[in-house]
DNA sequence: AATCCCTTTCAATTTTTCTTGAAAGTCCAA
DNA sequence: TTGGACTTTCAAGAAAAATTGAAAGGGATT
């Protein structure tokens, strides 16, 4: 396959990929893009590429950045900015993966707490059920927070060392 | 809090952390009601609790069944087609997990495969940095796949049994 | 302080996704 | 085989999300 093609390609079924994990399509289109360019890239140079209008690209790079996954880079000499994705797929998903933690996984811990005390009859089952339901749920979340905690971790630890060493 | 309430507010934030991971809101919301549910119900209290119409509620409970994590409870005596959310999150979350790994990261990797050979000069550092970035992201895809594979597995091994008890 | 080059913002529009509700389909009992 | 009780489908409409493009903002250079 020739090599415009296959990148083609790849950034449209990132694209896709992204929708389904509830990111918007342009935002993955553009890492994919920044992925496989060797070199940092220009807004106009991701507009031109992608067809896509400077507004949609600026935001959506501002996202990217926000999701520290992508850095602005200043070359002396030029005016523009330029963007650059870091190229290391482990770091970035570890990156990626505490992003989400912070965004949706503390946010719905705090909720689940806040509906813990339920008032009325322990002995009436919906009573029951809901507290049961909210308990487990709390304590599956507690968990998986621990040990995202302990993946993302900066300190490698044994946990972590054992599992790069199995899967890597 | 009111049951009543407290049961309202868990349906609403569990649609709104639907959306934020792909998963239509109503269908979250469904699922959500179903959870706190200690019986079995109708399409129709659905509707009613949800306060959404007949052909949505059937869609996405059709949805649910398809991802393993609704029954259809048949009462003899009734009519109507009763549903139920299967209580043990742990199970559910893993069911999620496979169904998800098989619809995404299955495909995923067979995109990568094809993309893996790009015809061109492979001193040439487009083709080199692509070439470079598929082979990494499908390896992380590899161990990922591997590691899922591994928790959702059936038969409990050494290390899933590991896992548990660390994190449940 | 005016101009140029670039970045950012955001109201309006477009696109995509979700929801509705009525009609068609199924199945059972009489 | 007909009618009734329920389920399923799907085209049309509504809602939500993404995108555009033009105007405003910034800041360096003349």
């Amino acid at each position: 396959m020739e090599l415009t093609e296959a990148k083609q390609q790849f950034i449209n079924s990132w694209g896709a990929f992204g929708t389904q994990w509830g990111i918007n399509r342009t935002m993955a289109q553009i890492y994919a893009l920044l992925l496989v360019s060797p070199d940092p890239l220009t807004q106009d140079d991701i507009m031109q590429q992608l067809v896509i209008s400077r507004g949609n690209v600026n935001m959506n790079i501002r996202d990217l950045i926000g999701w520290g996954i992508v850095e602005k880079i200043i070359i002396s000499g030029e005016r523009k900015e330029h963007f650059l994705a870091d190229k290391d797929i482990w770091k970035a998903s570890i990156q990626i993966i505490k992003e989400r933690k912070k965004r949706e996984l503390d946010p719905m811990l705090k909720m689940l707490g806040q509906l813990e005390n339920v008032e009325g009859d322990k002995k009436d089952k919906h009573v029951k059920q809901f507290t049961a339901v909210i308990k487990d749920i709390r304590k599956m979340g507690t968990s998986a927070e621990k040990m995202l905690d302990m993946v993302t971790g900066v300190e490698g630890n044994f946990f972590t060392d054992a599992l790069i060493k199995m899967f890597k």
